[in-house]
DNA sequence: GATGAATGAGTATTCATTCAT
DNA sequence: CATGAATGAATACTCATTCAT
């Protein structure tokens, strides 16, 4: 009775690979199960043998894919080493995920869902949030052990995910070319130079 | 909201307004004419006399409503002033226009429609990267006169014009509760005064 | 804006009697938007203008076709008549409703629905009722003025009409040839004849 | 009721119960194949091991199924008992057995089948007639003995066929709860006392 | 025998677009 | 100009049936 489920298992995570491309591509509303199926090399049927519709498709998608795996890969350990260190791994991490295609494709499909549907922005809020909580928490210990200024630290937070997410939005989904003129090297430089230089005393 | 206009440029800013706030609301795809006659108070048979097909009808809006008017009203004369005025009055008249309804749905539809149409974001890009363009003379100005440390210009523009941008949009497109913790002038100051600290000399 | 109600009123009674004929020849699951469409002259999507679903024609048919009407119909004067007078007339009323193709297309397609739908059974109950109750009451008057010896006047009414109904449904619904045979005069006279010497005194 | 059957015979007796209380309660065209393997406790393919299609298992369960059974297995020894006793026994038996789920069910299949499958129809005619014919038989030898008074003995039988069956119908089928005031024993008392006064001399 | 994944032929429903009024 | 009935081309979804395992 259960007697394949690494086969059953890899059938749908063939589909929603497939239906992530293609929603990625066409967004979700624009892609017909017929363009999904094609990708996936299957019929359109047998999506309905694993998904209860498209929108349970999409959620699967959403659920299994949500940024939420990134801010949990994040090594904690790393938290001791000064700030410098800690700033420009974070921002190179950021960086090279953003320029994966599977982590692109995502982000598509998940802003071009958030914006017209709350559920699908509250996933994507959790991990943000969490980063945001995290990076805060390192700067106000550091504010406390004297290493850096006092200000902020969320206001710090949020300034630093988001000019790294700026990057991403418009060389990746905004395809701005002038975007695209520098390097994820000094992206990052630029970043936590500037970062830096709000925190540091003096 | 259904007041018999005088003109027929009435008419169609009356369709390509409720049009807006439809597709801001549900995207695009998922709208329908018959969505948009009502929130206009008109028949869907009338919205061909004014556009040619509903694709129109967006592009019509995106060619309107084209934030590239925005760096047109942009007050040239300021760059005289000191780079902490600039930057402060950039940043807040900013997000003063972030936070204007009519702004969002721009850019909703804007967002939602990049994703899939590089037409459109090709469209967004221009006003962006005259943005950058401008703050990045004005600064390059004030790293030759000494006011400022050398550093990439381009860089720091993005920098400063990113971190704007994605408060809007954790705040107006991901609904992200912990975005609005905060208030225009703290989030402002915020940006410029770490900006400043990584510009001024010293 | 209600200029042509009574065309769209038109409209509407074509296509339910079109699916009324069509569900009563295949039966409403088997029956096809298509071949109602067909059979009202038009195209499939012009259904769904004046009803949201193929279930909800469904219920406007029985709503608007309820047999609640023939019961409606009977001239409540009669009732000052002879028992065999108003027996008589009812049987003969009935059974020529049930000649009535009209008629019967209604009556297959409650009694089909009716089965697997207590909605619709509960719809047709309250005619059934309401006439059984009529015909109750008159034979308890009749009783009570010594005309008729006393029974149970609810089994006798229902008898009378059950045994009217078990003939429609022979002849219209299983077709059984061997219902065929008699006349409804005949029919009704032996109904009749057969109620009366169960009810008239000694 | 997932018990693991011995012979092929069982195996097909299984899916056929299990189909028809599946079609009793949503109707042959709306009953899916899953429904009833999901009933019987087996998979939708190996119906088609016992059965070349869902119609012909119909047909099989219809065949099986017949109510042609009913008129067989009634005692011709009755026959040379006294009208009441004949007319009682008939009328007791055949409620009885309509209160019985089983038969309801397969009385809800017919008649719901009935009214679009000629084939079907037919079927239930068979022992229909065979009833009526029998009492219509015995009515008849009765006259001509002179116990009962000459009448159409096959209008006399369908009457009282027709008020058993109707009984059963507005109980069973269309669940009229004004048809459940009364037990077995007060109907039926009704229907043999109505008749006979029609029938007995005098 | 038995499973259930897979197919393919529908079928209800939606909706942009047209056009007679 | 304006309406909204009407069309037709999709499109999501269902399900009887097949078949490799």
């Amino acid at each position: 009775m259960a007697r394949t489920p690494k086969a059953v298992e890899d059938r749908r995570e063939q589909i929603m690979d497939a239906a992530l491309r293609v929603f990625a591509e066409k967004g979700f509303a624009r892609a017909t199960n017929k363009d999904i199926a094609d990708e996936a090399g299957i019929t359109p049927g047998l999506i309905y043998h694993y998904f209860p519709s498209k929108q349970a498709l999409l959620q699967a998608i959403v659920d299994a894919r949500s940024p939420a795996r990134l801010i949990r890969s994040f090594p904690v350990e790393m938290l001791a080493q000064p700030p410098e260190t800690v700033l420009r791994l974070l921002a190179q991490k950021m960086l090279a995920f953003a320029e994966d295609e599977a982590f692109v494709r995502v982000l598509r499909v998940f802003l071009s869902e958030s914006i017209h549907n709350p559920e699908i922005s509250a996933l994507v809020s959790v991990p943000v949030q969490a980063a945001t909580q995290l990076l805060g928490d390192y700067v106000t210990a550091k504010m406390e052990s004297g290493e850096l200024r006092r200000t902020d630290p969320a206001l710090v937070a949020q300034m630093f995910f988001g000019s790294i997410m700026s990057v991403v939005l418009r060389r990746q989904i905004m395809r701005d070319p002038a975007g695209l003129e520098f390097t994820h090297e000094q992206i990052a430089d630029n970043i936590v130079d500037t970062t830096l230089r709000g925190l540091l005393p003096r």
